[in-house]
DNA sequence: GATTGTGTTGAC
DNA sequence: TCAACACAATCG
């Protein structure tokens, strides 16, 4: 059981926005303390966990390490769900406009999604970087945007129950190069990366070194992204890296293909739906597959 | 084994 | 609507 993941620092870490890793003091009967935050309840180890309610109905948002965090997060699904006008945790940090447009251009759905995944401060920064005017809608960085740096053909292991793929070694170390984290500061174990898939959603995955299995990894955050997008061993993800900015912000791409399959191989969908799946023109998808016009009605930020 | 987040209940 | 509490489902 030796999982002994030694701890490293992502030169250029692309971004660790809020929270890192659980870092609780005494986890034990700590939990009990009620939060002083509106939509804020103490998880029994310790941590916090979000929710708002909508119409009778518990909306789940997530867990926080830190309690102000999974305030904020409230806020956020507050002001999607009730409106400007919604009662918060921090009423004196104003919305700014771009948020708002932002916050209108997603669904419900997708918010939560977002504050569960910890991705929604990456999303927003990402969506007013683009969206300039009022597209408001997150377009997907192009294609010709991106410099692709490796492929690689997942096997069974990486997409089944072990939550992580293993990304080979020699493009590991020459792509993402781990340093040596400076010591104490890497409170977590491995660095946490964010990257745009190619419909423009950001996903979160920790990256790490396994010293057991001598391998880099990709590990929480892993399996959702499998699970949403179908991965099958045999698929292939391909990484690539914005042709902008080097330093500025070192943006990734995690990008996916499927491989015809028989249709008795297929799972739940065919092999003609998954090849529609990925036609793509420039990064967007022109195959209508669009938003799930799911969400009840009387929504507020609905234009 | 640890954590998440759902079931459920009872106040406000 | 909202959160306290218990604990089954899910995760790492």
């Amino acid at each position: 059981m030796d999982s002994s993941t030694e701890l490293v620092a992502f030169a250029a870490s692309n971004s660790s926005l809020e929270s890192g890793p659980n870092e609780l003091a005494a986890p034990h009967l700590l939990s009990r303390q009620p939060s002083r935050f509106k939509g804020v309840v103490p998880q029994p180890n310790g941590r916090w966990g979000a929710q708002i309610y909508d119409r009778h109905a518990r909306v789940w948002l997530g867990t926080f390490a830190d309690e102000e965090i999974a305030a904020r997060a409230y806020d956020v699904a507050a002001v999607r769900y009730r409106g400007r006008e919604a009662i918060t945790n921090f009423p004196g940090e104003r919305v700014s406009a771009g948020e708002l447009a932002f916050l209108a251009a997603h669904s419900r759905s997708e918010i939560v999604d977002m504050l569960r995944k910890h991705t929604y401060a990456a999303e927003l920064r990402q969506g007013l970087r683009r969206g300039r005017g009022m597209g408001a809608r997150a377009q997907p960085t192009p294609l010709w945007a991106w410099k692709l740096l490796f492929e690689k053909v997942v096997t069974p292991s990486d997409v089944g129950k072990l939550n992580r793929l293993v990304v080979p070694k020699q493009h590991a170390e020459k792509h993402f190069p781990l340093k040596r984290a400076p010591e104490e500061k890497t409170t977590g174990k491995g660095v946490l990366l964010n990257f745009e898939d190619g419909e423009g959603k950001v996903w979160r995955f920790r990256y790490s070194y396994w010293k057991s299995s001598q391998s880099y990894v990709l590990t929480k955050g892993w399996s959702r992204f499998v699970r949403e997008k179908g991965l099958r061993a045999g698929d292939t993800v391909a990484f690539s890296q914005s042709v902008y900015g080097q330093q500025d912000n070192n943006q990734l791409l995690i990008n996916y293909r499927k491989t015809p399959r028989k249709q008795q191989d297929e799972g739940p969908d065919d092999a003609i739906a998954a090849e529609a799946r990925s036609i793509k023109l420039f990064g967007v998808d022109i195959t209508g597959g669009g938003r799930k016009a799911s969400e009840g009605h009387g929504e507020f930020l609905e234009t």
